[in-house]
RNA sequence: GCGCCCGUAGCGUAGCUGGAUAACGCACAGCCCUCCGAAGGCUGGGAUCGGGGGUUCGAAUCCCUCCGGGCGCGCCA
């Protein structure tokens, strides 16, 4: 995340809260991930310096793919194996000697410093898990939250044109748009969800001509359509509700007379009704920007104004041209016909021009027939003076399926399957789940049926079955054991799920920055099928409710933080997280 | 023709700001409920990471090139 965030971290690997590691409250000798990491690595650095003056190795860390290579793992030997002139696994060996030999205390927290193959091998001593576990229980719901930090992020997605219902592409954007911007609330940014009403262009005179035609049919059935019109039926209730209203008043009239008005009237209805669909998606928009309030507000003109100022304008055919060339596009972009009417381009030019003032970054989830537009709107970032301000992000096609059916799609024909109806079918919190699901570059083949099966092949119910397992286990144990649980001694927490579980858990902050900084919202849907994963291997191989009281308590804690993540988690996809089902 | 995205096990995908024996789900073969939710867990087979070059101690990851698939290239929005 350029030029914002202030997010201190050691490369790839576990996150360091600085500031925040060496606060009192917590009991004297204890020790969190973050600050056993940051021994080792100062430690290792100055073994490093010693050992071979000429070199500045960087200590990073990062997670080995596999259990036995420990918790984490540094390739500091990699980079000074040139300089050292000794191989990679010998440097490795020196170092770790080096390092303990500085600091022994680190072999407290450190159940073992393993050089191997030129890494060097971290794994943890369990009383570190422990104090994770003990912060994740006491921050709870905060647990990974950044403090706003006043930076300023407008994200705008699930834009539709407003003559039709929403379907399923404003899905996907919807969800990956909301994801972030929860995401990025939770990483203490200030955000702006945005929602641009494109009312301004010749499609709106189209919406209008086919609400009167459909007006008109109520007298007539016989009344053609227009051309280029909106064949789709949900046009006739809009039309009824006029002829409800004024009757045959409109019958007679000249278009000039009826157009502003059907026009008008179709568009507050369809916008109204896609942000009830919206808000049944669970997404609240800050803001619905008309375009056409764009227009008469004299925005569109200023924007024209300081491209003009900037000398990055010029005439030609009785046109005004943008310089996009001169920013990557591979032509010049017209910005006001030679008919004096601005493009839908132009418009975006002033919009984005609001956008960049205001924020401190700006991000567009377009529809994947956007392609050729980013390098368009990337454009007017640089041209306006804020270069690298503007993320756009290509939100990939959804292919419907049913089964091995594929369900028909064509908005010509009319034949359109609306966001309502597939959130009738499958429910609001898979469809949230499966359009995040998948990385946004890559295109999602959504099969409704598998939205609803509750089995295992589900990924949803995977899920959220897990949290109401959890649920159970703690409606099924003592309440006073509960409310023990998050004081008691971890301890008795040694068993390798229950470290794993633990591990897991922690990683929560990282995985939402992670989410934030690579506007990569299905980290979280993995995230959360990691989680209980791991909690169900827990549940299977230790006995919760057992006769031991400390071994109860701990372990309920460790119930207790589980929940906590994954209901976050969720929550930040906007999925529900039940407490049974 | 140009630009963008994708190509990883039978299928769907993750990993792509370079690291160890390439990961997850489904499907397939087997196993685990006298016990807290089996909507669960465990074990196993299955991949020349589209092909070829290059950079590097090290490439699925970066660069070049070719092949295959999708999308986009309006004074439409």
């Amino acid at each position: 995340m350029p030029g914002t965030g202030g997010c201190d971290r050691i490369a790839g690997g576990h996150e360091l809260r600085a500031g925040r590691s060496s606060t009192g409250r917590r009991r004297a000798g204890a020790m969190r991930v973050d600050d056993a990491l940051r021994s080792f690595a100062d430690a290792t650095a100055a073994a490093a310096t010693q050992q071979y003056p000429e070199a500045s190795p960087q200590v990073t860390f990062e997670a080995p793919r596999r259990p036995e290579f420990g918790d984490f793992a540094s390739n500091v030997a990699f980079s000074l194996a040139k300089v050292a002139r000794r191989s990679p696994q010998e440097v490795a060996k020196l170092l770790a000697a080096e390092a303990l030999r500085n600091a022994p205390e680190l072999a407290e927290v450190f159940q073992e410093i393993e050089p191997v193959a030129g890494f060097i091998n971290l794994r943890l001593a369990p009383k570190v898990w422990h104090e994770e576990l003990s912060r994740i229980l006491s921050d709870d719901e905060n647990f990974g939250r950044t403090p706003p930090h006043g930076s300023r992020v407008s994200l705008e997605f699930g834009s539709a044109n407003p003559t039709g219902p929403l379907v399923v592409v404003q899905g996907r954007s919807m969800s990956i748009g909301a994801t972030l911007a929860n995401a990025m609330r939770f990483c203490g940014y200030e955000v702006f969800v945005e929602w641009i009403i494109n009312d301004a262009g010749g499609q709106l005179d189209a919406l209008g001509r086919s609400v009167y035609a459909r007006y008109r049919q109520s007298f007539d059935p016989g009344f053609p359509l227009p051309e280029n019109g909106y064949p789709g039926e949900y046009l006739i209730p809009i039309a009824l509700r006029i002829r409800e209203r004024d009757g045959q008043r409109w019958v007679g009239a000249a278009e000039t007379e009826w157009l502003p008005y059907f026009s008008t009237a179709g568009r507050d209805e369809l916008v109204a009704e896609q942000r009830q669909t919206a808000r049944r998606f669970g997404v609240e928009y800050d803001h619905w920007q008309s375009e056409r309030e764009l227009h008469e507000s004299g925005q569109v003109t200023e924007g024209i104004e300081h491209l003009r100022k900037l000398g990055l304008t010029y005439e030609a055919d009785g046109a005004l041209f943008f310089r996009a060339m001169q920013f990557g596009d591979d032509k010049d972009r017209v910005l006001l016909r030679s008919d004096g009417r601005p493009t839908y381009f132009c418009m975006d030019v002033a919009y984005h021009y609001q956008k960049l003032k205001a924020n401190d970054r700006v991000v567009d989830i377009l529809g994947p027939d956007h392609h050729g537009y980013i390098e368009r709107i990337k454009g007017i970032s640089a041209a306006l003076g804020y270069p690298g301000r503007l993320d756009v992000i290509i939100a990939q096609q959804v292919a419907l399926m049913r089964g091995n059916e594929q369900v028909a799609m064509s908005k010509r024909a009319g034949e359109i399957v609306t966001l309502d109806e597939i959130l009738d079918e499958v429910g609001v919190d898979a469809a949230r789940f499966f359009f995040i699901m998948l990385a946004v570059e890559s295109p999602l083949t959504f099969d409704l049926q598998l939205a609803v099966e509750k089995d295992s092949e589900n990924p949803v119910y995977y899920v959220q079955y897990s949290h109401a397992r959890i649920a159970s286990v703690l409606r099924n144990a003592l309440a006073g054991d509960v409310a023990a649980a998050r004081s008691a001694s971890f301890e008795p927490l040694a068993h390798p799920a229950e470290l794993s579980l633990i591990r897991r858990l922690a990683e929560f902050p990282n995985v939402v920055r992670g989410v934030v900084e690579r506007l990569a919202p299905h980290r979280l849907a993995r995230y959360a099928r990691d989680v209980a994963s791991e909690f169900h291997q827990f549940y299977t191989e230790c006995k919760i409710l057992t006769g031991e009281r400390e071994v109860r308590l701990a372990r309920l804690a460790l119930c207790l933080a589980a929940k906590s993540v994954l209901a976050r988690t969720l929550s930040l996809a906007g999925v529900s997280a039940p407490d049974s089902m």
